[in-house]
DNA sequence: CATAATAAGTTGCATTTGCAACAGAAAAGA
DNA sequence: TCTTTTCTGTTGCAAATGCAACTTATTATG
């Protein structure tokens, strides 16, 4: 994605009313789902997970968000009893605004309608793809083709055989829907079977 | 959803020339996800699985289609070495068209950009949330978590609590990416454990 | 800088799951 | 209708995974 939103958004608050930034702070919750309101967010700048706690207290990461991705209660039908929040993981810039509106052009020619609702196509197809990667890690049957199929995700995206995790250890495990410990034992059994090097969070792919 | 595709869609050969209509017999391959060509494809009727086999043989069915659901390669990055397949559950027709083109309005106002271009980002959004849904379940830790789930989610549609399953129980399995021994194994416990009751493929939730 | 908090790394043990191999039931096809 | 194929249902055993508990690094924070 080449696009960089937050070039040509600044403040909205003179066009379109109900669409507004805000910021948040490392740490802070940016939006929980819980009523349906169509809410729609794009976050501009910034890391932020979409959270999902279960009453045996597991927690997992539903998706990771960071530039020009997309998120809100919009795409959830009300199905789940689970609770899901979105957390910011470094400051962050989110665009918020209601999706019912956005096709219906303003009378004054704003910004927003000549930006972003351009661009939200592209977005959405890839919020879409993201979503479809997301469903080939965790439809894999063992953490070890979850493990590998995640590290050659992340391998053709950065263009290199080594690189830095974009998680913690103990987040990717909440990413992969795994038990910690037993990726970690997993994690071993892939350097002991020379699949891979692992210096901290740094993996290097041996194939 | 409450469209009716099929009702207003029915030859489109005179307008976008691109945008055709096929039918295909159950059993019959509809597409296979192999080059990026920005296919984009309406299931307009029948059922239709998106499955992936990977080199242990494993099956997966990725995505499970009926009416007015949309699939093809524009919604998958390059990515995956595995093969992916859409696959005709029953006799299918599909709408067939190149997504790059549909934005753009035809000089001519054919039926295409009157009718299926309007209603295309509900189309979109519909299948993020079936993607999120999907996510959810195969985020589930235990295969009982997986098959409460799905039963739920089957309850809450059909708005009752005893329905009969939309999939056979070893296409289930593959859908929850679980072994289909272990499922059935799973299924009788939460039979024994007063959670379901089960008369073949007639599931009665007693919670 | 000291201390607290979080993350990485490890292990034994119990539980869950996958695998393989059946037999019987149901469905599809000749 | 008969035959073949697919699906359901079951089980023993091996392997993978989850759980709990702990130690050692590493990273925040006052």
């Amino acid at each position: 994605m080449d696009i960089d939103i937050s070039s040509f958004i600044t403040d909205f608050s003179n066009c379109c009313s109900k669409v507004q930034t805000k910021f948040f702070k490392k740490g802070e919750v940016i939006t929980s789902y819980i009523n349906k309101r169509n809410q729609f967010c794009i976050l501009i700048k910034g890391k932020a997970d979409l959270l999902r706690y279960d009453f045996n207290g597991n927690r997992t990461i539903v998706e990771h968000f960071s530039n020009n991705d997309i998120f809100g209660e919009v795409f959830y039908i009300i199905s789940t009893n689970n609770e899901l929040l979105v957390e910011a993981k470094s400051n962050c810039e989110v665009l918020f605004f209601i999706y019912n509106d956005i096709h219906k052009k303003c009378k004054i020619n704003c910004k927003f309608h000549e930006s972003v609702a351009e661009i939200l196509p592209e977005l959405i197809l890839n919020k879409i793809m993201d979503l479809n990667m997301r469903i080939e890690l965790l439809s894999k049957r063992t953490t070890r083709e979850k493990l590998l199929s995640y590290f050659n995700i992340i391998s053709s995206q950065k263009l290199t055989k080594s690189f830095i995790l974009p998680f913690s250890l103990t987040d990717l495990a909440d990413f992969l829907s795994v038990d910690r410990s037993a990726m970690m034992r997993e994690l071993k059994l892939l350097k002991d079977d020379n699949f891979i090097k692992k210096e901290g969070n740094r993996i290097t792919l041996l194939y």
